[in-house]
DNA sequence: TGTACATCAGTGAACGCGCGTTCACTGATGTAC
DNA sequence: TGTACATCAGTGAACGCGCGTTCACTGATGTAC
């Protein structure tokens, strides 16, 4: 039964894509460590010598989702179109982990709500370079006021998925963020 | 042990009450009907003398705290100068059932989401009132934006509880709100 | 109004179940000659 | 390069635990006379 030293690389990679995919599906409760392991291939038993314990895969899978660190790759409002549209909200699968996961990592010991700031902390920053405003003050916080709207609108999309409100959720939101950050670029007053 | 006709209205009341707390608190997952039932002075066995199963008792709990139907008693920015607290922050017990809760009934059946989905609408529309625009749909549009702000930030303040990003969000989110919503009578352009 | 009985709110032991976790074992991989 | 042995990744039965839920029982409340 033992398996090669690439075997158990690669074995590693596909139990974190695994519990990934079914974190954000699911959320971390309702999702075994069999679950994920049958997902990846494999009998639960194992699992214990890829990871310490089941909030260990937590916290790895968390820091592997929010790993990335290209920069923005569009403007501020075509993100906010893919973000809030019905098909991101349908699949949160393979959607943003934060929306999927923020609330109950709060409840989540150190390990995962450390990767989960480091994340937000870096999808900050890459925001910032994209929003509006005439000097960096001013283009960070379009940055957490987007990204807090982002996020609330998509949650508040998904709990009421099913019912009119859900699109309405989505669609206002777009719209309300795209006339804000027309707008943003004026002083103060 | 028979308890008389008043006492069992109260005790409901005081079962839905510590429910909605610890809900808050800890989410429906983490706590049990145990926990409940010894939070209003009972033992568990008399838990289903109330409520059909744990579901039922989460959407009870639910529509009981989203229940309320009063206009909001003050405007816009200082309904978001409370939400946006360190102090709302510290104490989801007590605080937005929806910040609290919304990403958990996501994946609850469907007596809790529709308490929730309730609750979301009739928020929504009391929000619009205080709202600015110059019409009701500019006012509807602000109220969701506003919203989805506001439970965005608190969640995300939420996670990074203990950083400095917490305060951060929080108080960039109050400041690009009210920014907004100055501006927002102007037309579109 | 007082008494005898029926009702039923609340109790706590017990149940089945699924979870995270452990462990003795297996057999292919890796290593030493 | 081929052979003999050691290693250890993966297996699956088994564990303890806590959960939601059930149920026989208790005794105060409610009811009928």
């Amino acid at each position: 039964m033992r398996a090669s030293r690439e075997q158990v690389q690669e074995n590693r990679r596909t139990i974190l894509e695994a519990a990934g995919r079914l974190f954000r599906e699911r959320g971390f409760e309702a999702v075994t460590v069999t679950d994920v392991m049958k997902s990846a291939g494999l009998t639960h038993g194992g699992f214990y010598g890829y990871f310490k314990n089941k909030d260990d895969l937590i916290a790895q899978a968390l820091a592997e989702l929010l790993g990335g660190s290209e920069p923005l790759s569009a403007d501020l409002s075509t993100l906010a179109e893919r973000y809030l549209s019905p098909a991101h909200r349908d699949n949160s699968a393979c959607g943003c982990p934060v929306a999927a996961l923020a609330s109950e990592t709060i409840r989540q010991p150190g390990g995962a709500r450390a990767a989960m700031t480091a994340g937000l902390k870096r999808q900050l920053e890459r925001l910032s370079e994209v929003s509006p405003g005439s000097d960096a003050e001013q283009k960070r916080r379009a940055a957490i006021g987007n990204w807090a709207a982002m996020v609330g609108a998509l949650i508040l999309a998904r709990m009421t998925a099913g019912s009119e409100l859900s699109d309405e959720l989505l669609s206002e939101t777009r719209a309300w963020l795209a006339a804000q950050d027309q707008r943003e670029p004026k002083p103060k007053a």
